[in-house]
DNA sequence: CTGTTAGCGCTTTCAC
DNA sequence: GTGAAAGCGCTAACAG
C-alpha cells in the first residue's frame, strides 16, 4: 500500500532501492560514475532496477550535497559581438564533451550586470567564463561567488586568470607585409576605443606602424560594424594612404565596398587593405580581406584546461595567451 | 560560539533569519517574491539583514521544494545552423528578461542525443526549446521529463505544439515577382532534403513554380552552405534558367559569386536570383540577394508566449505560424 | 562491502 | 502573524 506512493512524478533513487532490495546509500553507489564499492550482484539489481523504473537522477538535488552543478556560465555582450560563431560552436561542443553545460548569460549593459547582481540569478555555476566586457573580474567573482572566473575579455586584475590572443604578433606580421610592399603611409580604422582591448589593439598598430617607418594620417572611428566602415571610409577626413588597417573584418568590408562603389574600374586597387578576426566571411569571394586570425582549438583548449582544473591553471601566474598570426588574401 | 559556523561558504536564509532574530519561515517568507503573510517590522529586518549579509538564495535548493528551476534548454544542432544570430541575440535576450536562464544544447547528430539521454544532464529545466531537426517531440519529452516542449524545428506530434514560419507565404510572393517579371524558367538550389522543413520548403516551390507556369530546369541538391551553392553553380548541370531560387542565402551567395566571376560583365545580370533567410549579410552591398524572411520579433513573441503559460499555448490545438515575406533587393 | 543517519538550503504545511 | 518541523532527492559520514 505505502509502495504505491510516488504515484506520478519521476521514480528517486528510493523507489530504485527498494525495487533492487538494497538500501539507498548502496543504490546511489551502484549509480555513481566513480568506483564505489558495491558488491556485484547488487550493483547488477540496482543496475536493472533502475532501467527497468526509467530512473534519471535529479542533478539539482545532488549538487545540493556534492557542491558542484556541472554548469558553465559563458557571459556575453550582445551576441552579434561573437566576432567569430564557430569559436562558440567548438567551445560549447567541447565544455559539453567533459560532461558540463552551457548556461548563456547575455549582458549588453552594465546596468544589466548590476541587475543580475541584485536578483542573483544562476549563481552557484562551477565556473564562469567572461567574454562580456561590461564586466570586471571582481563583479563576477561576487555575482557567482566563485573564485572560478575566466577572463576572456581582455581584462584581468590580480585574482582571476585570463587567456587572450596576443595579437602583438599578428599586427607585426600584417604591418610588416605592408612595409615589405612599399606601404608608406596608412589610415587605422577602430572599433569601440572603450574596450582595453581595442586600446591595446591601436597601440600595437602605431607602433608597428613606427618601427616600419608607416606613417599614420588618420584614425577614423568605428564601432567594429559593416556600417561603421562604410562611414568611416565616406568620411571627409578619409586620407588617400598606401593601406588601410581595419581592427575588424567587417569594418574593412565596409570600406572595400564604398571604393568598390567610388572607383568600380580600380584595378590594381587604391590601397591595401588589412583586416581583423579572419572571420569566415573573408573566404567569401567578394570579400577576400587580409586579416589577423588564431588558432580557435588552442583557445579553446586552454579554456578547458582551466575547466577541468582551475586552481592548478591559475597557478601558473602569468595570463595566458594564443598566439595570432596574418593571413595574406588578395586585398593586400 | 556556534554563531561562527559556516565560516566560509555563502551565507545561507538560517544566517539571515539569526541575523534577523527571526525563524527560517519568516526569513523566507519576507524574501519571497510573492506576498506572503509576514509583519512590516520583522520583513525590514530581514531585509536588512540579508542586505548586510550579501545574501543570495541557492537557486537550486529552492528548485527542490518549488519544482522548478528557471532554466529553459535550448536545443541546437551546430551552431553555424543558426541560419540567424539575430534571432539567439534576440531570444536570449528576451527569456532573460522574464527571470529565466537559458542553458544551450549542442546536439550535432542523433548519437549526440543518445548520449544526453543516458547521461542525464540538464533535466529538470522547465521548458525546452527545440531547433534542432535531429530531436523528435517524443525523444525530447523523454530527455527531459518534461511535457514542455517547444519544437521550433518544423517537427511535431500530436503532443507538443510547435512554431514555424509560414514559407508559403514568401515563397509564394517570390515566385509571383518572377513571374511578373517574365521569368519562364528556373533553376531550384535546395539544402539537406533529410529536414522536412527543407521539404516542404522545396514543395512550396514547386507548386508555385507550377501554378505560375514556371518551368524547372533543374534541381541542385546543395547543404545551405556557401561552398554548396558555388559547387551547384559550377555543376555540368547547370541550366541557363530566367531565375535561380536558393533555399538559403548562403548559396545564393555562392551561385552570384560564380557568376561575377564567369561573366564579369555581364549587365543585365543573366538570370534573377533568389535567396532565403533574409541574412543581414544580404544587406552588405557586395549580396544584395532578394530573399525571403520574417519577423523575427514575432517569432519570439510565440516563443515567449509559450513559456509564460506552455498549458494556455498548447490549447489553442493548431501549431503556430509566423507570416514569412518576400524581400526584394537588386539580384531580383 | 553495507545500512543507518545526517544533512545540503530552502519552502511549506500546520498548529499555535 | 509566527515558528517548529517535515521534507524535496541525493550523497557522505560512520559504524557495523
Amino acid at each position: 500500500m505505502d509502495s504505491s506512493r510516488k504515484r506520478r512524478s519521476s521514480p528517486t533513487i528510493a523507489d530504485v532501492a527498494e525495487l533492487a532490495g538494497v538500501s539507498r546509500a548502496i543504490a546511489s553507489r551502484a549509480l555513481s560514475s566513480e568506483n564505489r564499492p558495491v558488491s556485484a550482484d547488487k550493483r547488477a539489481r540496482v543496475l536493472e532496477a533502475a532501467e527497468k523504473l526509467g530512473f534519471k537522477p535529479n542533478l539539482l538535488a545532488r549538487s545540493l550535497t556534492t557542491k558542484t552543478v556541472n554548469l558553465i556560465a559563458v557571459i556575453v555582450n550582445h551576441i552579434h559581438d561573437f566576432s567569430d560563431l564557430d569559436l562558440f560552436d567548438l567551445l560549447i561542443g567541447e565544455i559539453q564533451s567533459i560532461g558540463k553545460q552551457v548556461i548563456f548569460l547575455r549582458v549588453g549593459s552594465v546596468e544589466r550586470i548590476e541587475d543580475f547582481l541584485r536578483n542573483g540569478v544562476a549563481y552557484h555555476v562551477d565556473a564562469a567564463l567572461v567574454f562580456s566586457d561590461f564586466a570586471d573580474a571582481a563583479s563576477v567573482r561576487k555575482m557567482f561567488r566563485s573564485d572560478d572566473v575566466l577572463m576572456l575579455n581582455g581584462m584581468h586584475d590580480g585574482s582571476s586568470p585570463s587567456v587572450v590572443p596576443d595579437e602583438a604578433i599578428g599586427i607585426a606580421e600584417a604591418v610588416a607585409d605592408a612595409a615589405a610592399k612599399g606601404v608608406r603611409s596608412a589610415a587605422l580604422v577602430t572599433g569601440r576605443v572603450s574596450s582595453p582591448v581595442e586600446q591595446q589593439r591601436i597601440a600595437n598598430y602605431k607602433a608597428e606602424m613606427a618601427k616600419r617607418g608607416i606613417r599614420l594620417l588618420a584614425e577614423l572611428r568605428g564601432d567594429y560594424s559593416y556600417q561603421s566602415g562604410r562611414l568611416a571610409a565616406q568620411s571627409p577626413e578619409w586620407p588617400t594612404p598606401d593601406a588601410v588597417f581595419c581592427t575588424s573584418d567587417a569594418m574593412a568590408m565596409g570600406v572595400m565596398d564604398v571604393h568598390r562603389e567610388a572607383f568600380p574600374d580600380s584595378n590594381p586597387e587604391r590601397f591595401r587593405l588589412y583586416g581583423f578576426d579572419n572571420l569566415s566571411l573573408t573566404d567569401f569571394e567578394a570579400y577576400p580581406i587580409s586579416s589577423i586570425g588564431y588558432d580557435k582549438g588552442a583557445y579553446v583548449a586552454e579554456i578547458l584546461r582551466f575547466l577541468s582544473d582551475p586552481a592548478a591553471f591559475a597557478d601558473g601566474r602569468a595570463d595566458v595567451t594564443v598566439p595570432t598570426f596574418f593571413v595574406p588574401r588578395a586585398t593586400s
